[in-house]
DNA sequence: AACTATATATGAAACGTTATATGAAATTAT
DNA sequence: ATAATTTCATATAACGTTTCATATATAGTT
């Protein structure tokens, strides 16, 4: 006899309704069964509170509605909403989410194999590794790099956007602006906000500098970087846009501690659209990436099953919003 | 035949090196096993890349190496670090982690249910709702809330960091001051804020009022608030402790809206320690929740086996930290 | 050399499902 | 009324592991 305290199973289930083992499964799964059968069923089912063991159903259809997400560090704001919303987007299709965090760059093949291991139906990943390994038969959808043509990718419009803070700082009256980035260059999409500001600012006729920080610890390296262009108490720039709102907050900070005033003396753009709490105003004047767009595409493109029709490359659009670190109000 | 693209198997492996399916299994479990056969078998993993069901294993051992945690909203950055906190607690325990956000509380039941289908080890939960149905069998950690003797809670100290944020407001001069909270109140332990601050303000002979706004629009309900405190220009208290960061920020905005100057006419201080970025500052004078501390303890609950031992509260200590918005500098 | 004792590889059974083939009962057609 | 057909519950065989009883090889004794 079965110990009391045992998980009850189908087999259970069936000798309380006096059933086949077949016919409970029909039953769980929705299957017309005779209506006698299933109130019987239904009734042993409460009775025992029985509950399907989801690991015989993803040994037995090899399917196992679990998808791992793959995401540097789920404290940053930028990542915490693209983990919210993947969840949001996957739980909408009964998907499970596991989450990996890759605290650094070698553990993401771990987690790419211990996901594979469990043998999820598919990795959605922002990952920085350039050598990854990823099995055939794992479908794979990566955010923000491109992996070669098998393996699709989703991203902002990031060339556009480079494009828009350049537009939006002429249109605010800027005249002679500056790019920053900070760290060592990576091949991924957003690399391409540098090339699109600098189109956008050549269509403009702008004057600007294209300046690409050590990847030391950022206030030393914006003191440093502001210094060198600070003349008699004025900075030589009225605008700069960052690559991401997180060098914005600081440059921010590093510019009113250097008495310089934003937006008066120097307006700030960053991009991201991250914000402090949900539905708080953002952070600095950005070029918002619309996250749940991007996560409702990556499930998409994760879970569709026609190969073939998966693009390479799919870019978002990203639109300008203002979180006073600009001078709208006065134009 | 096997097709060729099918994932290879135990069995496979066997075959390839020409050994018994138990021995692949005692080589893939690190279980002594004679070192011809052991590099036999090794080789033939190696030359299938074989990787374990962990489906099949879970099936056979009921022990999944997965925890379920159950959190509001992933979105907002306490709730982001908690999650990130103890996925990484989780991880090196070798444990994976499912991310259930519960939307509504409603959907915390489901989850739950969800959760125990898909035969997790256990749960974390951070929940609301006040009748959740949890199977004596899943292990259970609770955050912030107390839910019965079986049921561990971890929670911080937060009637120390009520009392904390009374004696440092009045180390730092104050005499009248108010404590905020918004919403419909629950019973649990972040509740407790309050009456460790009511009790330092009472040791401290601090004159205070304690005020629970309507669960509204924060910003209406804020400004009517400081309104009716407001007497020619200047508000009646010069300092505040607000039950969350989230409400300290939105109430310091509040305040310079109305040209109210913070810290100069009025002190904040809030609760959890949030930031914008890891590593970024405080937004707010803060009593700072010890995430870290929080997650370890959930996760060495949970796992834990001995449940006799389990206590059913663990308060942990807080700490308090100024971020600009109390005025300890010119004390 | 024959026998026991020990070590260790083997293979079948079990875990809880689902899918498929089987067969019994009910329905329809002749 | 009987045969043909449909309907639908049943029983059985996978799925890929782990475990345990069994079989086999090795070493140790007399």
């Amino acid at each position: 006899m079965k110990s009391e305290h045992s998980v009850p199973t189908m087999k259970d289930v069936a000798r309380e309704a006096g059933v086949a083992l077949g016919t409970v499964s029909k039953v769980v799964n929705g299957i017309p069964v005779g209506e006698s059968y299933r109130l019987r069923v239904e009734e042993a089912i409460k009775k025992l509170n029985y509950q399907v063991n989801s690991y015989a159903q993803g040994l037995k259809a090899n399917k196992t509605y679990t998808v791992a997400l793959l995401l540097p560090n789920t404290e940053d704001p930028f990542f915490a909403s693209l983990a919210y919303h993947i969840n949001l987007s996957l739980l909408k299709r009964r998907y499970r989410m596991l989450l990996c965090c890759t605290v650094n760059s070698d553990q993401e093949q771990e987690y790419i194999t211990m996901a594979q291991q469990n043998k999820v139906d598919g990795i959605i990943g922002l990952t920085y590794n350039p050598n990854l390994q990823i099995e055939e038969n794992t479908p794979f959808v990566a955010i923000d790099r491109s992996m070669g043509s098998k393996i699709p990718c989703v991203a902002s419009d990031n060339f556009a956007g480079g494009q828009l803070a350049a537009e939006k700082l002429a249109d605010l009256g800027c005249t002679n602006v500056a790019f920053l980035r900070i760290g060592s260059s990576l091949d991924n999409e957003p690399n391409k906000r540098k090339a699109g500001f600098e189109n956008g600012c050549l269509s403009r006729g702008l004057s600007y500098k294209m300046k690409i920080l050590n990847d030391g610890e950022p206030f030393e390296e914006f003191t440093r970087f502001l210094s060198e262009h600070i003349h008699d108490g004025r900075l030589s720039f009225d605008g700069i846009f960052c690559v991401t709102d997180r060098l914005a907050y600081l440059i921010i900070k590093t510019l009113r501690q250097l008495n310089l005033r934003v937006p008066e003396d120097v307006q700030v753009i960053g991009f991201d659209g991250i914000r402090v709490f949900p539905g708080a105003e953002h952070v600095c004047s950005t070029i918002v990436q619309p996250v749940p767009e991007i996560a409702e595409m990556c499930v998409n493109l994760l879970l569709q099953e026609n190969i073939s029709a998966k693009p390479p490359l799919v870019c978002l659009p990203v639109t300008y919003v203002s979180g006073g670190t600009t001078r709208e109000g006065e134009i």
